[in-house]
DNA sequence: TATATTTCAGTGACTAAATCACGTTTTTTG
DNA sequence: CAAAAAACGTGATTTAGTCACTGAAATATA
C-alpha cells in the first residue's frame, strides 16, 4: 500500500481528513504502521494503548475475559471499519479492558494513540469523532447484554446463527462450537447440545467445524 | 429555586457555561423544567427524548426492561450529576431503550432535549461535554456485566451490599428482596434465598423492607 | 507412511441459577 | 376491622454452566 492509498483510506475514513494541516496529514501517513494479524492472533490486549486500527480486509473480535478465561464477545469490526476503544489513551472515561483477536488473516493501518490523542485535542471535531466511533458501538453492546439477560439459549443461538449466516453471506458457517461458545458467552457443551437439538429437528446439519443451516425460515422463526 | 440558584447549578455542571451568549443562557433558563419526582415513579420510558436531567436531590436509576418485565440496572445517578441517556436526540449513536426511574423523591431540573441538540450542533464544545458524559457511563455499564457474566450469585450479592452500604452510608440496607434482585438482573427467590444463607453464616441480619449488615468484613471476603 | 499429538466434539453427572406454583406473614387501605 | 396488597418462604422443576472423561478427526512429525 503506498502513500497515495493510505490518504485515499483516510480520506475515506475520517470525516476531518480533509481539514487537516498538511503538517498533521504527513505526520499520520508517517506514523501509521500497515500491519498484518494471523488469524487467532491476539492484537491488543488490554493494557497498552494500541491505538486507533483501520481494518482493511478481515475482521476483528472485540472482547471481555474474565480471569479463569470466560469470554464475551461484544462485538466485531469488518472491513472498512474501525476500532477505537484500543486506543485507550485518547477516551479517558473508557476504564474497562477490551481484548482484540484477528478473527480471520487481516491487514490494518494502526495509527498510534498518542498521535490520535494530540489531534483531538487541538481539534474538536476529531474529538467528536473519536467520541461518537466509540459511543456508537455502545448500542452493539447493550444488544449482546440484552440477549445474556433476556433470551433462552436456543433463541440466542438461533440469532448467532441467522446473523452469522448473512454476514459471511453463505449458509455454512465454518466455526467450532467452541468459538461460538465464545462469541456468545456460554459454554462450548452447551452450544454442541443445542445445536445436536437443533440437528434432531432439522434445522442445520453439523460436521466437524462447520455448521449448515437446511431451514433458514424456521431458525428465523426461533428468534422471535 | 429561583434564577440565581438556577444560573449557579448549570455554572457548576455545564463546563461550557461560561462561553455560551447570553441569548444561549436565557433559553437554557427559560425552558429549563423544575421537577419533582415521587419515590419509585417512572421518569423516562424510552420512547419520547425526555431531555438531560441533572438531579439536585435524591437518585435515579437507569435500567433494561424486557418484554416479560425482567429489569437490569444499568446504572443510578446521584444528587449533582446528570442523565445524558435520557436525550436521545441529542445522541443519535444511541439506539437502545433505556427506562429511568426514581429511586427516592428527587428533585430535578430538565432541560428539554432539542434546547441541548440546537446547542451541540452549534458548539463543539457542548457535543463533545454531551458526548464524554454518555460515554463515561459505558463503563459503569461493563462493569455490571462483567459481574452477570463472570461472577458466582454470592460474590454479587457480597459486592451489592457493600457497595449500597457504602453509597448510603449506612449498615441498613432498605430495600426489598425484589428490588435487590432488579438491580441485580435476578430473581427474587434468589436474592432471598442467598440472603437467608448470609443470615445462616451471622454475616446480616434480614427482616421485613430490610437488611443490616453484622460482619462487612467478611461480607467483604467476599467479593475478592 | 505410520505414529504421535492436537483439536474438536459427545456425553453423563453434577451444580448453580432461574422459574413456577404455591403458601404465609405483614402492612396498607377502604 | 376485613379485604387487599406487598413482602417473603419454600419445594419442585427447568435451564444453563461446569467437570471429567471419551473417542474421532485432523494435523504434525519422525
Amino acid at each position: 500500500m503506498n502513500e497515495q492509498e493510505l490518504i485515499e483510506l483516510f480520506d475515506r475514513t475520517f470525516p476531518f481528513w480533509k481539514r487537516l494541516s498538511q503538517i498533521d496529514k504527513d505526520t499520520m501517513c508517517r506514523t501509521a504502521h500497515q500491519v498484518h494479524f494471523k488469524k487467532g492472533t491476539n492484537v491488543h490486549d488490554g493494557n497498552e494503548c494500541t491505538g486507533v486500527i483501520l481494518v482493511k480486509s478481515g475482521s476483528l473480535r472485540l472482547y471481555m475475559l474474565s480471569e479463569d478465561g470466560k469470554e464475551i464477545t461484544l462485538y466485531r469490526i469488518f472491513a472498512g471499519e474501525m476500532c477505537m476503544l484500543s486506543a485507550s489513551c485518547v477516551l479517558e472515561t473508557v476504564t474497562f479492558d477490551v481484548f482484540v483477536d484477528s478473527e480471520e488473516n487481516s491487514d490494518c493501518v494502526v495509527i498510534g494513540g498518542c498521535i490520535f490523542e494530540d489531534l483531538s485535542r487541538r481539534m474538536p471535531e476529531v474529538k467528536i469523532f473519536a467520541l461518537e466511533t466509540a459511543l456508537s458501538r455502545f448500542s452493539d453492546v447493550m444488544w449482546v447484554m440484552q440477549q445474556i439477560l433476556f433470551m433462552s439459549m436456543d433463541k440466542r443461538l438461533a440469532i448467532f446463527l441467522i446473523d452469522e449466516s448473512s454476514k459471511r453471506g453463505s449458509d455454512v458457517i465454518t466455526l467450532t462450537h467452541e468459538q461460538i461458545a465464545k462469541y456468545m458467552g456460554s459454554a462450548r457443551e452447551v452450544v454442541s447440545r443445542m445445536l445436536k437439538y437443533f440437528s434432531s429437528e432439522g434445522l442445520v446439519e453439523v460436521s466437524r467445524g462447520g455448521i449448515r443451516l437446511l431451514d433458514k425460515k424456521r431458525i428465523r422463526e426461533l428468534t422471535i
